[in-house]
RNA sequence: GCCCCCUUAGCUCAGGGGAUAGAGCGUCUGCCUCCGGAGCAGAAGGCCGCAGGUUCGAAUCCUGCAGGGGGCACCA
């Protein structure tokens, strides 16, 4: 519709210099080729507003209500357009037919859940280049990617909500999306994790011993710890007679794996019981051990960490962390592995060095602060370096565009990530989107929250107390640059104050109405949907119920614009200003009980009301229910 | 010291260069013999942090300053 009415406007004023009330300019042409439409910000400004006439004044020499006067002269033989108004200093205001408006319904109505769809991909974050080839719209989304050391945290949960609802919206928006989870199962981190639960074992055991001040305190840790105890006993306390010399390196590897597994098992469940589905659990192990020969592509959603046996992939590890240790001066290992791929591609550029007997990354020709360690001294790698193959797969695998959706406190990452990103070829990426952080708050007190000591609200425990319906809703209905003081009181409370039921009232409340019209009118199953096939909307005329039609037609707008701007928090907004309209109909204008072809063209916009509102809160990962 | 984010109504926040700056909550006033009152209507409430600049036009873009949050590892 946008598009329809911009190209009305263009030919409005191209027809105006051919009859020569307007000389165009060269740049005046290019203003008019750019002539755009925007809505108004006051309703009754109209339902599509262009400010062509203010450009054009000072090109023109003219005054600019001239000028929006010889346009709008031009713009009267549309039916879809019932009113053109010259306001204000210039603007020209379009008014929609009723018409037009009606026919809105019925696509929101038809168009089922593929309402506000949009055939082109969108442009994300703006980056991504209009030349609308096929292979620049895959993207892929990497979100959530907590340690496996520990539970999610409520960050996590916004994460989750904030990367499901942009997948689904990208996907709206015409992208072909991955949803990716990395699984940081490789670094030292592990084996803290599983030596924090050794001491948590041994102590249950009856032994003194302490966790070290780098230990997980958590409580989990001893829950796992606890587990192993009752199923094994004291088996792990010392050891027996078939023990070799490196039992306690064994036992370490056993703790961990089973703790590993347990929190990624407990990962998945939470993700599973949230809708929030993932195509790609990536483990960044695979990323140390040899690629697969078959060139096929390496879909690690089976392969990469499903069935693995924990205990010898965990010796993998090790063992490529002792090699490179010993190997001097030379970074590869495990050859043939992602990651020596990676570092052998960025060797070959040039792009490494040696110092202090680490290998550095040259990422200042890229623009970061200062040059990174890839490899340490002692021949372990750093964090970055499985980041950068990381990242190369996703690419290999034929993403186009990749976005990732991190903490504000790994701002000071991006830069060196997008360097490694360009050294490998593909600048710009990839787009970084920064969550800020989630206070929690009880009935305003502050809920503390200790990494150190372990305390801490899990988002399980979070969702199980608040819902998981409003803690996404909540979670998403502020911009990612925001900071979110979410206080759990307010969020439990099932009333008007929580935007998520007044949406969700709205849905539940269109299908008792559509029971009860079932009722009144006597439906068959699927008699009610033949039924208001042959509606007669043009019945439909009441200032509430063209209000409504409005606010259906705009779904496929915030659905680009939450696209490009990677923020789907404005559906929420939309998702309130649609149950807005609805509830204002509902009240002006009686639905069932009235006149039968007056009722039946109102159930038809109640029901096309009901898709758009299903659709949103599936595109927010939010449930639309039936009853409440 | 450097980098990122934020500052708009009593509170929580929308406002991707345009018209009289909006919404929810809270406060006050109305609306059920009738489809779900978890609803609707109305009122009160604002030097858009401060100061410059760009522009026909700035809450919006640029610069500086102040205040708040987060970050600056051979951690992950």
């Amino acid at each position: 519709m946008r598009y329809h009415v911009e190209t009305i406007v263009r030919s409005a004023i191209q027809e105006a210099a051919d009859a020569g009330e307007l000389a165009l300019t060269t740049e005046a042409f290019t203003e008019v080729l750019n002539a755009a439409v925007e809505r108004p910000r006051d309703a009754s400004h109209g339902d599509w507003a262009t400010t062509i006439a203010l450009r054009l004044a000072k090109e023109l020499g003219q005054a600019p209500r001239a000028i929006a006067e010889i346009i709008a002269s031009h713009l009267q033989s549309d039916e879809l357009i019932a009113a053109v108004e010259v306001a204000g200093p210039g603007f020209i205001n379009l008014r929609l037919s009723e018409r037009a408006l009606q026919q809105m319904v019925r696509d929101a109505r038809e168009q089922g859940s593929n309402y506000g769809r949009v055939a082109v991909g969108g442009m994300a974050g703006g980056t991504v280049s209009d030349t609308a080839s096929g292979s620049l719209k895959t993207i892929n989304v990497e979100f959530i990617s907590a340690n496996p050391t520990g539970p999610m945290h409520v960050g996590h949960g916004r994460w989750a909500a904030l990367g499901n609802a942009l997948c689904n919206v990208l996907e709206h928006a015409g992208w072909q999306v991955t949803r990716e989870f990395y699984i940081n199962d490789a670094g030292v981190q592990m084996d803290l994790f599983g030596a924090s639960i050794v001491v948590r074992y041994l102590q249950l055991c009856g032994l003194e011993v302490k966790l070290a001040d780098d230990h997980y305190a958590g409580s989990y840790i001893t829950a796992l710890a606890q587990e192993i105890f009752d199923a094994e006993g004291t088996r792990w306390l010392e050891p027996t007679a078939e023990s070799d010399e490196n039992w306690e390196t064994v036992r370490l590897e056993y703790f961990r794996e089973f703790g590993y597994q347990r929190m990624l098992e407990n990962m998945k469940n939470i993700c599973a019981s949230l809708n929030v589905p993932f195509d790609v659990w990536f483990s960044e192990r695979s990323l140390y051990e040899p690629a697969e020969p078959t060139g096929g592509d390496q879909n690690n959603a089976s392969g990469c960490r499903t069935g693995l046996d924990p205990v010898s992939s965990g010796r993998v590890v090790d063992k490529l962390r002792l090699s490179s240790k010993k190997s001097t001066g030379s970074q590869t290992s495990g050859g043939g592995s992602p990651l020596s791929h990676t570092l052998a591609v960025l060797k070959e550029g040039g792009y490494l060095y040696e110092k202090d007997d680490a290998t550095w990354f040259r990422t200042t020709d890229f623009g970061d602060d200062k040059d990174r360690v890839l490899i340490k001294a002692d021949g372990s790698y750093t964090y970055f370096a499985p980041d950068i193959a990381y990242h190369n797969s996703k690419l290999e695998r034929g993403s186009a565009q990749l976005i990732n959706i991190w903490g504000a406190d790994h701002h000071g990452y991006i830069k060196r990530m997008q360097a490694a990103c360009t050294a490998l070829g593909h600048e710009g990426q990839p787009q970084v989107v920064l969550g800020q952080l989630v206070n929690l708050f009880r009935g305003g007190e502050a809920v503390r929250m200790s990494k150190r000591t372990g305390e801490m609200v899990t988002f399980e425990e979070l969702i199980e107390e608040v819902g998981a319906d409003a803690t996404k809703y909540l979670m998403l209905a502020r911009s990612s640059d925001q900071p979110i003081d979410f206080d759990i009181e307010v969020a439990k409370k099932q009333d008007s104050s929580n935007p998520v039921y007044y949406v969700q009232y709205a849905h539940a409340r269109i299908c008792s109405l559509l029971r009860k019209a079932a009722e009144q009118y006597g439906f068959e199953d699927g008699a009610e949907a033949t039924l208001l096939d042959t509606a007669d909307l043009s019945l439909l005329v009441h200032p509430s119920e063209l209000a409504l039609a409005r606010v259906l037609s705009r779904l496929s707008e915030v659905v680009v614009g939450c696209a490009s701007d990677l923020a789907p928090f404005r559906l929420t907004h939309y998702a309130e200003e649609l149950a807005t309209a609805f509830h204002r109909f509902y009240t002006d204008c009686q639905v069932v009980g009235s006149d039968e072809e007056q009722s039946k063209a109102r159930l038809y916009l109640a029901d096309a009301t009901r898709n758009v509102l299903a659709v949103t809160l599936g595109l927010l990962g939010v449930s639309a229910p039936q009853r409440m």
